[in-house]
DNA sequence: TCCGCATTCTTAGAGATGTAAGAATAATTG
DNA sequence: CAATTATTCTTACATCTCTAAGAATGCGGA
């Protein structure tokens, strides 16, 4: 998340150095932008961005189960375990079991939940008003349809190129080293 | 990062419902996607996204000081200094301070941090043209000028509304109650 | 010149997210 | 029906990034 002066800077190379492939880039770049701007807006109402987006989807989907909602955010389980857990804690929502399934965890909206979505929603339309400033809707169409297009193209991927395996080849597999290395250091030095 | 199968998941919410102001949700997906595709890539060379980013900067500017790798990268200097330290464990770089300053600490590639350039590069152009398949330069052309737009309309932005101060409001702020109670749990159980 | 402020690096710790693995429960099938 | 398999939640731990604060150093004005 950087800071507005740092903004500054990133628009600088944007506008100065763009050589070629750099698409992937500024896609980055506007992505934090955005979640930026909306998480200083959100944090005013005591929400985190994180949490956004699981109780976005919860407004149009009271109840779901842990693992729907993962799915829906596009997060792992253990992503969607903390931040319910940490929304519970918040009085936004609560966990809940329907008789006849002791595994499945519903998640339902708090009425202080529910009540957040006329505040929060205005705030989403503001930044999203915000960014669009100046651009023709047309143009916002094509870049819809083309970052649309690249999701398409990419979700394909990792099946891929057949000449070995790169199926999500577990992070850790080399990161090993540095992981054991931090950790020394981290542990070298405790209490 | 989502799984391939996720992905799926994605890109069929995106086809179906896609109401008004979900722009910046897609941008997240598409960073999120790109991100992903590079990494697995990535990974093969034992180079963390992460990495990557410092590593094209050193590539094109080798020697700058943390601070600089900072500003350029976009990110907070913890964040370098991280990723400086893990890649110097990894004998991508080097450390070094100029005699008459004390102070600032240059960072230098490593023959081995400055031969992973010929190998990397094709993977992020490899996953720009999967990503673009299909779509016409101009459109492409377009997409690069909506976000550039964005990111200049966004960088004004946290000066803000004038009717409150809005400014980086310290994250912990109000998320200091789940926060805590986190920190309880870890410790409830530790060795 | 020297003192105070600014810069730079570093450390500490929180939060989001991922992978891996465990436990409980449901579903399926021989 | 019982045993195996799959799903769901949970825990553990790693990585990346941030904010906050400390320490060392450099710099500029009284």
């Amino acid at each position: 998340m950087p800071r507005p002066d740092e903004l500054q800077s990133i628009l600088k190379h944007w506008r100065e150095a763009v050589p070629e492939d750099r698409l992937a880039h500024l896609i980055r770049d506007a992505a934090r932008a955005q979640a930026r701007a909306l998480q200083m807006r959100l944090l005013e109402h005591a929400v985190s961005f994180g949490h956004w987006s699981f109780l976005r989807i919860l407004w149009e989907a009271n109840g779901l189960t842990q693992s729907e909602l993962s799915a829906r955010a596009g997060v792992m389980e253990p992503t969607t375990y903390a931040a319910v857990t940490a929304m519970e804690r918040l009085g936004l929502v609560r966990r809940r079991q329907l008789s006849g399934n002791r595994k499945n965890v519903h998640v339902y909206l708090t009425p202080k939940g529910r009540a957040l979505r006329s505040k929060l929603i205005p705030l989403a339309e503001e930044v999203n008003r915000i960014s669009v400033g100046g651009v023709s809707a047309a143009d916002v169409a094509t870049t819809r349809r083309v970052l649309l297009a690249m999701l398409d193209n990419l979700a394909g991927d990792g099946a891929a190129p057949a000449n070995s395996v790169r199926r999500v080849p577990s992070t850790r597999e080399l990161s090993r080293l540095p992981a054991r290395a931090q950790q020394r250091a981290r542990k070298s030095a405790p209490a």
